[in-house]
DNA sequence: CAGTTGACATACGTGGCGTATGTCAATTAG
DNA sequence: CTAATTGACATACGCCACGTATGTCAACTG
């Protein structure tokens, strides 16, 4: 029993060390986390972490990743309960908003991560969000749902709106009041998009 | 003639210091530039940095402070050429997408002053931009132009819109090609918070 | 059961930031 | 006009942290 075998160990140290990141990168931000203390609180060395993440911006690459994973899942499961395609996109937004108003969201995914792993991050990792929200939006236009325009271009639009505003409501005085604002505010942006002659509600 | 005096040798200094900075945090991002090489292209030492800006960071946010201020007089300057205030607003907002495009204001304004200076920087920096747009929304508010909302939250979902698809445009295969179609997509977003009663053209 | 792999620890080199100290020219007082 | 002083900038040093090279021991394999 107390033998386990090796890919278990293996996956166990992994997950700690991505565990200890995840907690060291959100609390301290990227640049002020430093590796020993990382992994002592993991309880490994420093050797554990190069051999498993190749170096600091892998390991950063892995928690964004992980991050990312979870948010698009419940994103998924935000738009799947509603009852069309226009409400499940709206939810889809306002879920990802709210989502991304958690701290470690803000630090990791929004601040660390583009500055510290580049453009290609953000077409790789991020891309699932914004792919996401460009596959929808192709939809609703197919179905004259929306005033016609290059998906890609709107759906980083949106994107990008959607995180500003979080990162807005995340650092206001009131983050659950700015939050409601925020929502608010999306509102009329996002009924704007709607062609005239759809249908109301 | 030969011998200036000390505050304009002194401001030279400092304008050679920010000028190479700005060539150095552009081309090769904050964490990539090092000092020696920096103060070198200037012709100074590091001791020169540090007396001007005290640390790294101090020297981006110099940096940045300057880029923001370049862009803000080129909206101030589309805006006021406008026939009337929602088209001045759009103006803005179209030279603010194409302004922040350009790789130094991507660099160093959009990707490593937020991650290197914190969400204090976009509140006393950037608000330039983000105020702005609060104002403008503010005034078409009252005048009925537009749906109402929070002009905060809206402005930054706005200004995160903006910023965003710029960042997707600056890195795609064909810049200039997504500039236009962001444009294009920028348009029904715009045209969508005007109230329906509203002055048309 | 012996050989081998590989997950992880340990030790070291290196690069770069910040600071303490020094120097010399420009201002200012007498 | 000269001497004292300020301060802009150069030089030298220490420290910290990342990455790598090397070592070790337990788990698979034949």
């Amino acid at each position: 029993m107390k033998s386990k075998t090796r890919s278990e160990t293996m996956e166990e140290t992994r997950c700690r060390l991505l565990l200890s990141a995840r907690r060291s990168f959100g609390a301290d931000g990227y640049a002020a986390t430093v590796m020993d203390e990382l992994t002592a609180a993991a309880g490994v060395t420093r050797g554990a972490l190069y051999h498993h993440f190749g170096d600091k911006k892998g390991l950063l690459l892995a928690v964004a990743r992980q991050l990312d994973a979870e948010i698009e899942a419940g994103l998924a499961a935000a738009e799947s309960a509603a009852p069309d395609p226009w409400q499940g996109f709206k939810r889809r937004c306002r879920a990802y908003l709210q989502a991304v108003t958690e701290p470690e969201a803000q630090r990791i995914l929004l601040r660390d991560a583009p500055a510290v792993l580049g453009v290609d991050f953000v077409q790789a990792g991020q891309r699932q969000c914004v792919t996401a929200i460009a596959e929808r939006l192709r939809g609703l236009m197919t179905t004259g749902e929306i005033r016609t325009a290059e998906p890609q271009a709107l759906a980083r639009l949106l994107n990008g709106a959607l995180v500003e505003a979080a990162a807005w409501a995340a650092s206001a005085e009131r983050p659950e009041q700015a939050l409601a604002q925020a929502l608010d505010a999306l509102e009329p942006l996002l009924e704007g998009l709607r062609q005239k002659g759809a249908s109301p509600k």
